[in-house]
DNA sequence: TAGCCTCAGCCGAACGTTCGGTATACCCTT
DNA sequence: AAGGGTATACCGAACGTTCGGCTGAGGCTA
């Protein structure tokens, strides 16, 4: 039985975690689509069906509070949902398949944007270098993932960085050439094409 | 011999249009590092070395009007200097390396970002649907040029699409991993696979 | 009653924009 | 060659607006 049932101090606690969750959930979408400078507080309130002086109830620390929250909920999504994957059970292939299927839902199959690639590229004093470190660490992870498969460490590295890439790539080239086609389509061909690698690998 | 040298009206025609390129030059990088909200006239201004005021004399039109300016700059420039070399001479093969190392001279070699992929992600407003529109033309492009190489048509439309998303995919990737090697790398192993596939198709 | 939470509304600062006005250079007249 | 007129380029200062941030009062729950 959880806490909460049991002990309305945690009871009330978690309740205030889940409103700022669902108030974060709110203002999330507003710096995706229009990066730091441009989610003005005014949007923000707007967005969060409150006045801008609740958000400084939340977030004492203003906008930039804001953003490093959000952040922080992004990282923690993808080590989880996207990459915390590569290092389950199943087989290299289902992993890695998996994992890109991970990154087409954190991005809603590429309706929207993800966080840090805006921030990373209009904002990226907002970034910590630790937020870099992790993308470094999960190319790592695609990596180790792909020498499990059977690629030589040199291939594995090529092929990691050359993943991570196309998923960006694809978020940005559905904005740049107005389809909404290219991360889906992205996606099924980079699955096929690792099924390719292992098969060629297990021969 | 030139109208300038005989023609003084011509003459200060050109050196006014070439006081306006090289305003541009300073202003360009700003909105590209910052995107266009981010991009403050007092950071324009301090950029070009003038007034805010002096801005207005040669863009009436004000912010808008400079980023207009900007993005038909752009769109040129990736015409020419880049997709341009498609429609050029030699093999299909060397067309299409010289393409992938016209865009890394176009982002010099990945130090900065393209003003369009940072527009498109943060202020899409600001990008008439005619840029996309040719960003789809480039595409095909690529495609017609692929099949050129001895591709079938299907095959040829999925590395074209491939070949735009990891060129601006490693632009993303070197600002989110800070490392600036990711186009260099993806430059050479695009071409690389490029000649793979011409061997290929050529037996 | 006590303690969160919310709101309308205000603050100084910075925003994009505009206004006079100055300095320079060129053209046309004399 | 001298002088007046026009156009261009630039600036300092200010415009009204919106920015991020803050205050104090009221409402709700317990």
């Amino acid at each position: 039985m959880s806490d909460a049932a049991v002990n309305p101090a945690k009871d009330r606690a978690n309740e205030r975690a889940k409103d700022r969750n669902s108030l974060l959930d709110a203002l999330l979408p507003v710096f995706r689509a229009r990066g730091f400078e441009g989610a003005s507080l005014a949007a923000l309130a707007h967005a969060s069906g409150r006045g801008k002086a609740s958000l400084y109830h939340h977030f004492p620390g203003g906008k930039s509070e804001i953003i490093a929250s959000l952040i922080r909920r992004c990282v923690a999504e993808l080590d989880q949902q996207v990459f915390g994957t590569l290092a389950s059970s199943p087989s290299p292939l289902v992993r890695l398949q998996r994992c890109i299927d991970g990154f087409a839902a954190y991005t809603d199959q590429g309706k929207h944007n993800c966080l840090l690639s805006t921030l990373a590229q209009t904002s990226p004093e907002q970034l910590e270098p630790a937020v870099q470190e992790r993308f470094q660490h999960w190319q790592a992870q695609l990596e180790q993932t792909l020498e499990e498969l059977g690629l030589r460490r040199k291939a594995a590295r090529h092929q990691a960085r050359s993943l991570l890439t196309q998923l960006y790539g694809a978020l940005v080239l559905d904005r740049l050439t107005n389809r909404q086609r290219n991360l889906r389509q992205t996606q099924k061909r980079l699955k096929k094409d690792l099924a390719k690698i292992a098969k060629r690998c297990s021969k």
